[in-house]
DNA sequence: CCAGGCTAAACAAG
DNA sequence: CTTGTTTAGCCTGG
């Protein structure tokens, strides 16, 4: 029920395009025809154009113009970053499939995807504005201050070489791993990429009075400050109301849950967390054309893997709860097994060792002392994905290290100077019950009902070949290197997705929450602490999503999570956190045995949830301090 | 299987 | 604020 079928406007023809800024700009500077609007036939044209476009593209970098506001002076500089991208456009989705026909062997794309998107079309048709016109639209107060700012920093073009580029051996930063599908991602496996050091000054070049509080600061660079992008206009900021450093005592827990300060703290942080469009586009098209060129290529070139199922995108960006950036993506690629025999690995539950039933299986050759080795098996997925993206010559990826225990193929690049990173999971899909030790998770019957339990229930699970401690260590004569960890991501999305207790819950004609608010700021301050404390490195975003899970089952009413309640619905959920980790016990929402905060170890968990607490009672400085860094 | 239609979320305008 | 538009992702009927 949710929605479908509901009636919807009209889509804006042609009139909108005039007004629409197509802003090729960044990307691609290609020479298109005029720009035409909408009609089919353009569409398809654009198509062509396209992948014309993209090719060219790779070539030349492009200035790009910005469309921010003009009164955003800070606003402006911060997106110039080399790190943040800013406003490119759009080639996408016409580029993605077919430049792939033309360039990569393997692939062949239907043109047809496309078509029917009028929009697309006009976005590709985009290039052929005038720059004048870019210039009107791009700065519609039009000082031309903004635009040279702009400039400055260009960042080259999304395909450009530069893309390409990322040291090998950048440091990266560690925080970043917001894992939200697998746990196992979660815990290292995402590249980590360089943080953006952009001092404080960069961004006050315009606005040098603008910090009037900054508690320790400067010593942290951050991603946050990346996320801070959108800066709000000065005035705005110096209104809102912060917490004087070392003031933080003033404020009781109860004063701070009613404090509209911290409302509006939280509120604006949370505008900060906003993934721009721009971004969003200019990324999936490079995602999407890696996606679908590596599964291609599994069931054309490869034997052992051509029984591969519709990749699932899972994680943070595709459920919508991704923050600051679209610079992480995690694709399942499921290989479908018969029938196999699970075997309980260690006693939580979580790990199996897995035995093909079947002779002529294709995954036989991973098999080994009647089991299937799952680091053999990931190792070839690895050289097949290694191959594959070779092949792909728009887009140049770089393959990560093997990291000990991860499932993960992770590839990274640039999009338009922006680190990029992609992780390929392989996995098996079974389709039968699921394991025993599940049966007393998912708890989601006061929640969202028992129908909508069963129903996940007959969903197939995932098994990742991810492992924990030593590769070698053996049990029962499995090899610890050749287990597989069971995988609910695809759950966990379709929860995240439609997690009202109201089927209607924040659909257009339903009444609103703020859960994946709540998630949202909850990840964003983990992702704080954890730059400035590295300690907290083994804490990650699956920690987060868990704790929310259970907070949904345990306030289940689309009303116990109203918008306006939010400052007190977030602190609930910090609670809830802070409870979890004072106890060092954070159950595996789908595996109760599992208690995900044995890795971290109940000494860190413990000053983590005083960390937490801290910036709970005390008005949330560390956001403040990053919309202060903002400006 | 895929074209078309729908959604959520970002964004723009009033 | 509300309302509408744009767009990536997703779902489904034919």
């Amino acid at each position: 029920m949710s929605g479908r079928g509901r009636s919807r406007k009209a889509k804006s023809p042609d009139a909108e395009h005039a007004k629409r800024k197509p802003r090729l700009d960044d990307i691609k500077e290609v020479p298109l025809p005029t720009r035409p609007d909408s009609t089919e036939e353009e569409q398809k044209k654009k198509k062509e154009e396209k992948k014309k476009t993209i090719n060219a593209e790779e070539k030349k970098p492009l200035e790009r113009p910005i469309r921010e506001k003009t009164t955003n002076h800070c606003t402006k500089k911060v997106n110039e970053h080399p790190h943040k991208s800013t406003d490119s456009t759009t080639a996408k989705t016409c580029a993605t499939k077919t430049n792939l026909t033309e360039k990569s062997p393997v692939v062949k794309r239907k043109a047809t995807k496309d078509s029917p998107k009028v929009t697309r079309a006009n976005k590709c048709s985009g290039g052929a504005k005038s720059q004048e016109q870019l210039a009107k639209d791009e700065t519609p107060t039009g000082t031309s201050k903004s635009k040279t700012c702009v400039k400055k920093a260009k960042s080259p073009g999304m395909f450009s070489e530069e893309m390409t580029k990322m040291p090998p051996d950048t440091p990266k930063d560690t925080t970043q791993d917001y894992v939200e599908t697998d746990k196992a991602k979660a815990c290292g496996a995402k590249p980590k990429r360089q943080v953006a050091k952009m001092q404080p000054e960069q961004c006050l070049e315009t606005e040098k009075e603008t910090p009037k509080y900054t508690r320790k600061t400067s010593e942290k660079t951050t991603e946050a400050k990346i996320c801070a992008r959108r800066a709000n206009s000065p005035e705005k900021l110096r209104k809102t109301p912060n917490m004087p450093p070392g003031k933080g005592e003033d404020f009781t827990k109860d004063t701070t849950e009613k404090n509209p300060a911290v409302d509006d703290i939280l509120k604006e942080t949370l505008e900060k967390l906003k993934i721009k469009k721009t971004d969003k586009s200019n990324a999936a098209l490079v995602i999407n054309t890696t996606k679908d060129y590596i599964i291609r290529h599994l069931k054309k070139n490869t034997e052992s893997f051509k029984e591969v199922q519709e990749p699932l995108p899972t994680g943070s960006y595709y459920e919508n709860v991704k923050i600051c950036n679209p610079d992480e993506f995690d694709i399942m690629v499921p290989i479908l097994v018969e029938r196999v025999e699970i075997k309980p690995f260690g006693d939580d539950g979580a790990f199996y060792s897995v035995a093909l039933k079947r002779d002529k299986n294709p995954l036989r050759k991973f098999q080994e002392n009647g089991h299937l080795s799952a680091s053999n098996m990931l190792s070839e997925f690895r050289e097949e994905v290694k191959k594959c993206v070779k092949g792909l010559t728009d887009i140049k990826w770089k393959v990560e290290k093997k990291k000990k225990g991860c499932p993960a193929v992770t590839l990274t690049t640039n999009v338009n100077s922006v680190p990029v990173s992609l992780d390929v999971v392989l996995c098996l899909m079974v389709k039968s019950s699921w394991p025993s030790f599940t049966n007393e998770g998912l708890k989601i019957e006061g929640w969202l009902g028992t129908k909508v339990k069963q129903e996940y229930k007959r969903k197939p699970y995932y098994l990742v070949p991810k492992y924990e401690g030593r590769g070698a260590a053996e049990n029962d004569g499995v090899l610890t290197k050749d287990v597989w960890r069971v995988s609910f991501s695809h759950v966990e999305k379709a929860i995240l997705k439609n997690h009202g207790s109201e089927k209607t819950c924040c659909e257009k004609h339903g009444a609103s929450c703020c859960r994946k608010s709540c998630l949202k700021l909850l990840k964003h301050l983990l992702h704080l602490l954890k730059e400035s404390n590295p300690s907290f490195d083994k804490f990650c975003s699956y920690h987060v999503k868990t704790t929310l899970l259970h907070a949904c089952c345990s306030r289940t009413r689309d009303s116990d999570w109203k918008p306006a309640d939010l400052s007190h619905c977030f602190q609930l959920l910090l609670k809830d956190f802070e409870n979890h980790l004072q106890n060092g016990q954070l159950q595996n929402f789908f595996i109760p045995s599992q208690n995900l905060l044995s890795g971290p170890g109940i000494k860190v968990c413990r000053i983590l949830s005083s960390t937490i607490k801290n910036e709970r009672q005390t008005g949330f400085p560390i956001f403040s301090e990053q919309l202060q860094n903002a400006h």
